[in-house]
DNA sequence: GATGGTTTTCATTTTTTATTGAAAATCATG
DNA sequence: CATGATTTTCAATAAAAAATGAAAACCATC
């Protein structure tokens, strides 16, 4: 029988009743803007947490694996969600949520919501093209189309800006 | 061997580069407010379609499924962004995409944007509890979070009928 | 520059989400 | 009001996305 309990089933303390609604609540932003359950997890965890805390205890006490927690914090870190903490006499990392929080809004339009606009617009372009191909009976109610979808797109273009100036202000 | 070929074998016209075009684009920005692909390829045909189509149509010209069809035309019309055409001499309902974009978004604020923030509002409150019963030396820290974040989605809400007016204009 | 703690990567597995299509329900028409 | 065309539903299946963890890479320290 062994004398000494091996380190990896030391006690790993629950998550508290903060941490829990703290991290529904990401997990359910995040989501909204495609990131994945464990990205939530993770700055809902840290969001909460009054310390900068290893890559370690974030999967202990997330109960999620090595990988996943490695991933999630790529992608926090590189929307600036997350930032490294220098603590003297650890090797290890150590990371704290920042609390700019219209960094998730703003990373969400200039990634996702300005590129796809943009694609958008220059699709319009091949298909008034196509439409110009159409028997004639047909090109006027195709460029209609195209016209009202590109009039709404520019709309949009006009107005993510403004979002991104309000939420970072 | 049968003289009469079975109309299963019937020869479905394949895409245009137009319709392509359409249902690549709306793929793209449907799934970016959480539609699935079906939804985003139905809506993309209808769209250019210059006169509306039966459900049967969509199926073939798509190729895919009765099920995915009728639950896809459903969704679209929960959000008004298809609507049912009544064709003389025709049992089935035509289905015309519905030219008025900004349902889209104005669904997804009201549905998924607008329900979420209250949510977590909501949370914050509870939090706001939780975080008085930390040992006192961690309570201020605490309190300045729950203090940004809940600063931050009461500004969010106070943008979204700015942006639902802009859109609907 | 070797050691060993720490982090990243990525092929595999698991979980989640979307699609399928047969059966049930609906519904206009004779 | 019975028939058969049309649409909806939903359990089963397929496809897509996320999580896992072992191996490789990294990197501070001795």
């Amino acid at each position: 029988m062994p004398a000494v309990v091996n380190d990896s089933t030391l006690e790993v303390s629950a998550l508290s009743e903060l941490e829990v609604e703290s991290i529904e609540m990401f997990i359910g932003f995040f989501k909204l803007i495609g990131l994945q359950k464990s990205v939530g997890e993770i700055y809902g965890l840290l969001f909460v947490s009054p310390r900068a805390l290893p890559m370690e205890e974030i999967i202990d006490r997330l109960g999620i694996s090595l990988g996943a927690a490695s991933q999630g914090l790529k992608v926090l870190r590189s929307v600036g969600a997350v930032k490294t903490v220098y603590t003297p006499g650890d090797r290890r990392d150590h990371y704290a949520a920042d609390l700019e929080l219209s960094k998730f809004a703003t990373a969400f339009i200039k990634e996702e919501l300005q590129p796809r606009l943009d694609r958008a617009l220059e699709r319009i372009e091949t298909m008034e093209t196509l439409a110009s191909e159409l028997e004639p009976s047909q090109q006027a109610g195709a460029a209609e189309r195209l016209e009202r979808l590109k009039h709404w797109l520019e709309r949009g273009e006009k107005m993510l800006p403004w979002i991104l100036k309000f939420l970072v202000k």
